[in-house]
DNA sequence: CCCTGGTGTCATTGT
DNA sequence: ACACAATGACACCAG
């Protein structure tokens, strides 16, 4: 152990926010036009914009806006281009969220491709223009516009190399061959003929394609709100489980099958969370799909049922569900299918509730309600919403990680959740106020009656402990850190083995008595709780024993730079004695010339020279003695005062030769020790 | 193969 | 008496 070198650790933050942010800031100036670059032209309509939003999103306006370098430049679209389809897109350049309708979603897919808009393809058009046209409903506008577009952008397609019209100020972004007949295809899709209801026109959608991991954490918390996730997560969720919290800060899996029990599990959330800021409640919505009161648009049917429009306020505000994103339309998915319930199209059948989004009322759904097959549909272009988000998210996520649970359980959607994987759920649960609702959910799940085998061995919500694939000790045959896994399934507990470890004696008693277990199922909770208590202590034992050992190598240091620092004091000091001494032996053998000092003038002589002496006096020991013992009085001199002044003119200096035997038992006795 | 550091567990002791 | 924490000793593993 060595603490020579300074330990320097780097970390890294990396705020999910900041990217949200900009983009909303960069809305907000465009609505209040600042900063503002470029103004957009479309069908007399002028649209104020920032040409770097534009062109980053656009392949057209990218090379529109690449070329000129002039301010306040002015774009004006081809006619191929609408306000119709311009708009939304505008939108979704400044808000990652695209508004469309059944009526302008060609209109809009028109106008993306020739805007080259990029992260709507496959997203989005590719799966909702043919579940649109099926229902047909389409505007005749935008199917006269698709059949003379497809013909038009045939001969938009043979446009100058570098996308520039030489002739008019319209510029174009050469189309590729591919795209011309993609939009032919859907000129065509848009007239085949209508054989379903018309889906009712009163719905529009909202298809949020901004990134998962931005979404998560986009609660506009500001930096509090960061805080508040890391204080809360922050060091009981380890890199894996930091996957968790970029999927979702609030998320409580439940392993309950119905959605009852994943409202149940909401509505436990930590009071902390309830009193969430109403911007941040606002802003929540909005990242919910849900659109605040203030939209302009049409009713807003939120894209999947049970998530709900919230802009009457008809769910409860501090509905916990809406604090997490997973809580609603993807996570009821996500986790019925994790716990092993039917696919997502069949939570509405169970369920059988939608929300008219009309009459602002939950409304029992029977089958011959004429709004089924429009629901169906919707159904339908929701899931493919929602399950749009996964691949990008796992391919965030994609580190390989084994947890077969999950894959078992989620059979059917097995690839959608890949992000589950990442879920420490065994780390700390008590500390995190989302995994412990988990816990609680958890507890509240088994209630009294015991879990099956393939509850606790399946189960993704529980812990790794729990299931032997992924335990930490995985590698270790005899795992006695909680227990083998083989034992923990001979005894089969009807709760999470972690559990046992982190209740209070007192909680830990309570339901031992409440579970009733067996001898054997004692036994061994109680050795695991033994042993995991022990573990415990044993770590904190040697954490202390290694800050004693810091602490103790700190002392020394300190103690080794003051013994330094004596050290040299001593020396110097020893180099005045030195020179103390060769002073009083010089004064000495002074004195021996002129006369025989007594031991009590010497002491006094001594005593004078190590004080402020105003002349250097200098004693020499004597080789040999010649002087006479201190107790011969043949001098009559009693003051060294009169001594010095009779043989010590003021700067001069005395010698005075004394033998070495006296000086040390006298003058040297009384340097060292002066008299106060 | 040995060394070293980290970790879990057991036995013991003190509180 | 009991539970629990602290700690030394030992074993095991990985690097």
């Amino acid at each position: 152990m060595s603490v020579d070198g300074p330990r320097t650790s780097v970390f890294t933050f990396q705020s999910a926010v900041h990217s949200h942010h900009v983009l909303r800031s960069l809305e907000e100036l465009r609505q209040k036009e600042l900063l503002c670059d470029v103004t957009v032209e479309v069908e007399r309509r002028s649209f104020r914009a920032h040409s770097s939003v534009l062109a980053s999103c656009s392949g057209y306006f990218y090379t529109r806006l690449t070329n000129h370098s002039r301010p306040n430049l002015t774009v004006r679209l081809p006619d191929e281009v609408t306000v119709e389809g311009f708009e939304p897109l505008l939108q979704f350049a400044y808000t990652a969220k695209l508004h469309f309708t059944k009526e302008n979603i060609l209109e809009i897919h028109r106008c993306a491709e020739f805007l080259g808009f990029q992260n709507l393809d496959k997203a989005c058009f590719e799966f909702l223009i043919p579940k649109f046209s099926d229902g047909s409903g389409t505007s005749k506008k935008v199917k006269s516009k698709s059949k003379s577009q497809a013909s038009h952008e045939k001969s938009q397609a043979i446009c100058s190399p570098n996308g520039q019209n030489p002739e008019t100020e319209e510029d174009r972004v050469p189309q590729d061959a591919s795209t011309v007949m993609q939009a032919a295809s859907i000129t065509s899709f848009a007239e085949s003929p209508e054989d379903c209801p018309p889906i009712s026109n009163d719905k529009e959608m909202q298809l949020d394609l901004s990134p998962l991991y931005a979404r998560s954490t986009s609660y506009h918390m500001g930096d509090g709100q960061d805080q508040f996730c890391l204080q809360n997560c922050g060091p009981q969720l380890p890199s894996s489980s930091l996957a968790a919290s970029e999927v979702c800060p609030y998320l409580s899996i439940s392993s309950t099958s119905d959605n009852e029990k994943l409202h149940s599990t909401a509505a436990g959330c930590d009071g902390d969370i309830l009193a969430m800021e109403d911007e941040f409640q606002k802003e929540l919505a909005v990242e919910m799909h849900c659109e605040p009161p203030t939209d302009k648009d049409l009713n807003i049917a939120s894209i999947t049922e049970g998530h709900f429009d919230q802009s009457e306020g008809l769910m409860p505000s501090t509905d916990c569900t809406q604090l997490c994103p997973l809580n609603s339309a993807q996570s009821s998915g996500v986790l019925d299918s994790i716990s092993g319930a039917p696919d997502l199209s069949n939570i509405g059948t169970e369920d059988n509730r939608v929300f008219d989004s009309n009459e602002q009322t939950f409304s029992e759904l029977t089958p011959k309600d004429c709004s089924t097959k429009r629901s169906m549909v919707e159904r339908e272009v929701a899931e493919h919403l929602a399950k749009g988000f996964w691949p990008d998210l796992s391919s965030t996520l994609n580190e390989p990680l084994p947890l077969d649970s999950i894959d078992q359980s989620s059979a059917g959607n097995g690839s959608d959740f890949h992000w589950l994987k990442h879920l420490d759920l065994g780390a700390a649960p008590d500390d995190c106020p989302f995994l412990r609702d988990l816990s609680s959910s958890d507890r509240h799940t088994s209630g009294g009656d015991t879990l099956s085998k393939e509850d606790t061995g399946d189960s993704p919500c529980m812990s790794p402990i729990n299931s032997r694939e992924n335990s930490e000790c995985e590698s270790d045959g005899d795992c006695t850190q909680c227990g083998s896994s083989e034992q923990v399934q001979e005894v089969d507990l009807p709760f999470p083995v972690e559990q046992i470890s982190s209740m209070t004696r007192r909680a830990f008693l309570q339901m031992l008595k409440r579970e009733q277990l067996t001898p054997e199922q004692l036994e061994f909770v109680q050795d695991v709780r033994r042993r995991s208590k022990n573990r415990m202590a044993a770590q904190r034992c040697r954490k202390r024993k290694l800050d004693c050992i810091y602490r103790l190598e700190g002392e020394i240091k300190k103690l080794r730079i003051e013994k330094e620092k004596l050290l040299q004091d001593h020396n110097q000091l020893k180099l005045g004695i030195e020179d103390v001494r060769q002073n009083l032996s010089g004064l000495c053998q002074s004195l021996c010339m002129d006369a025989s000092p007594q031991s009590e003038q010497l002491q006094v002589l001594a005593r004078y020279v190590s004080s402020d002496c105003p002349t250097s006096v200098l004693l020499t020991p004597m080789a040999s003695p010649s002087l006479a013992g201190p107790d011969q009085d043949t001098h009559g001199n009693s003051t060294l005062d009169t001594f010095l002044a009779d043989t010590c003119p003021e700067g001069d200096t005395v010698a005075l030769s004394l033998p070495t035997a006296f000086l040390q038992d006298n003058v040297q006795s009384t340097v060292s020790d002066p008299a106060p």
